[in-house]
DNA sequence: AAAATTGACTTACGGCGTAAGTTTTTGGTA
DNA sequence: TACCAAAAACTTACGCCGTAAGTCAATTTT
């Protein structure tokens, strides 16, 4: 047995921290959890990570890191519009398959030093998709913004948040109006979520076609 | 003194957080820190609310009331467009009146039962403006989802995230392009709030006409 | 082979949320 | 006025938490 150090990185660590952000949900996660999964004593990652903060630091450059893959294998989109969906449903399912994690983008900054070259990235395919510079980092980060917010209703940690339930319309006109499907069954974030999307889209495209 | 009993109140303990957590943050926030500010015993507020996760939901109800108190102060405004960038506003400047409370709105149904009438006020002051109920329920989760985002990238608990330190765009060809105000003073996210709210009001007002 | 470094383990501390039990105050009724 | 149930405070205690400090065995370097 040669192995019997050396196993843990930071990387690993943070692999296996968003696995167990996945099952447990922020609140649930500690060192000493998080050490037991790694068959290791929690004090033990302090080797490889300054603190807890860090080592949510270096789950969420994890997932930024996952996001700039998959951002570029996309790159070669042509149409404007098609980056700008293709980068926010790419983020969006990065949130919905990491459910747990949508706190850590809320207490976060999105360009943490290993994070700042998906933002470059992005921001390099507006460019190259024809948006001035600044528009283009205005363009992302609206994008980001509401694809975060939208996740955060969502899919956020407090179980799925549909609307309202029926009974609540009952005290809200308003509401009342909606006519969500019976019950709160088959509602589709979705559908909301390309609402927004779309509407963003369009207002972007009078922007540009002002400034030609 | 006859009022040494029944000072407290969920209410009373609601803004007494709130403040706390202004000045602490959420992390700093702990049950016996806000009795302690109440004069009182940490146990002493499990008469008043159930537990720790109950009490973030009482201050996350008091700032969404203020927020439908404020939305109804100007509820005269015709123009639906300028009711939209109205109620984002109002949405922003609570969150940076309280950043410390951003995370809340990360964790939490915006939909809880004591926001529900929040909801329903903008969503009528929307439909008031003509639109078709459910767009105006997806309009308002739109503006409702960028405007937090926005928040929580540009005052979340992490510091000001500015967009990065000058120093860091040398490696990044296409933020490079961007020039912002020499090493990150001066910018203004407010530019690209109304960036990212015109753009929204741009694509809703396309989507308004098509179904007329 | 010896020394230096690394990365693991052990112990311990103060703070946390809160369950359970106790005491004090208070307002309504006799 | 005297009493008593209910409300609301306090006290104690438990098991977690993050992590500072110290120890020790394995590995790497010399």
């Amino acid at each position: 047995m040669k192995e019997s150090r050396g196993q843990l990185t930071r990387f690993k660590i943070a692999e296996t921290a968003l696995a167990l952000l996945d099952e447990v949900g922020l609140e649930g996660l500690s060192m000493r959890k998080l050490g037991a999964r790694l068959g290791v004593e929690a004090m033990s990652l302090y080797n490889h990570v300054a603190n807890k903060a860090d080592l949510l630091d270096a789950v969420h450059e994890l997932l930024m890191s996952r996001l700039l893959v998959r951002l570029d294998g996309s790159a070669e989109i042509a149409e404007w519009k098609e980056v700008g969906r293709q980068m926010s449903t790419t983020f969006l399912r990065l949130l919905k398959a990491h459910p747990g994690t949508i706190p850590l983008f809320a207490s976060r900054s999105a360009i943490a030093p290993g994070s700042l070259a998906a933002l470059d990235g992005a921001v390099g395919l507006l460019v190259r998709a024809g948006f001035p510079p600044l528009d283009a980092l205005y363009a992302f980060q609206t994008f980001f913004a509401f694809t975060l917010g939208h996740a955060i209703f969502h899919y956020g940690p407090r179980g799925t948040n549909s609307y309202a339930r029926m009974e609540d319309y009952a005290n809200h006109p308003h509401l009342a109006l909606v006519g969500l499907p019976a019950s709160g069954e088959g509602q589709d974030p979705d559908a909301e979520f390309f609402f927004g999307i779309g509407a963003l889209l369009e207002g972007l495209e009078c922007r540009l076609k002002l400034e030609e």
